[in-house]
DNA sequence: CGTGTTTGACCTGCGC
DNA sequence: GCGCAGGTCAAACACG
């Protein structure tokens, strides 16, 4: 598992975690920026969801997606990803084990509550998290992920 | 003292 | 071309 995270989250979580629970995938869209012919037939792994799921995987392996288009353009960060899931939480600040820097808070007219704007702290880390009630159930949290870390996750 | 959070303002893209 | 919604930035503040 050489992945660029997913890993050192066995024991920094508290209980607070309790009723903590991935519901379902909602979407995910990955869209080769340069050459759409080139496009992972596949999902996005990216190795968040399955960090912030305390031991429990949901999308099971296979992380090397990457490796498979990056034959042609020669430089990295040739897509987006986008990953979008529920999860049943009473908290937002849902701790995959990496820094996030909130830098910004919108109030979204489909949701009651303000959506947040979340940053990776590390630097050349372009990560972006959204993280967003859910309006029809105020108990579930949607947070969406962009991008890939190219840090550890060790680093809380 | 350093880091992260906060909040309003600003910018951009899209639809009409 | 204008308006709306969403997304981002930046200054000030609070906290460790």
């Amino acid at each position: 598992m050489d992945d660029t995270g997913f890993r050192s989250f066995e024991s920094s979580r508290s209980d607070n975690y309790g009723s903590f629970e991935f519901s379902e995938l909602l979407e995910f869209d990955e869209w080769a920026e340069a050459d759409p012919g080139v496009m992972v037939s596949g999902y996005p792994v990216d190795p968040v969801y399955a960090a912030a799921n305390d031991g429990r995987s949901i999308v099971g392996g296979s992380s090397n997606v990457e490796a498979s288009n990056a034959s042609n353009i020669g430089s990295r960060a040739a897509r987006k990803e986008k990953v979008a899931f529920r999860t049943m939480t009473e908290i937002e600040i849902l701790d995959d084990g990496f820094k996030w820097r909130k830098y910004g808070k919108k109030m979204v007219k489909n949701s009651p509550m303000p959506r947040n704007y979340y940053r990776c702290s590390i630097e050349g880390c372009a990560v972006k998290k959204r993280v967003e009630r859910d309006r029809e159930d105020p108990r579930y949290v949607i947070t969406t992920y962009e991008g890939q870390h190219n840090h550890q996750a060790n680093m809380l």
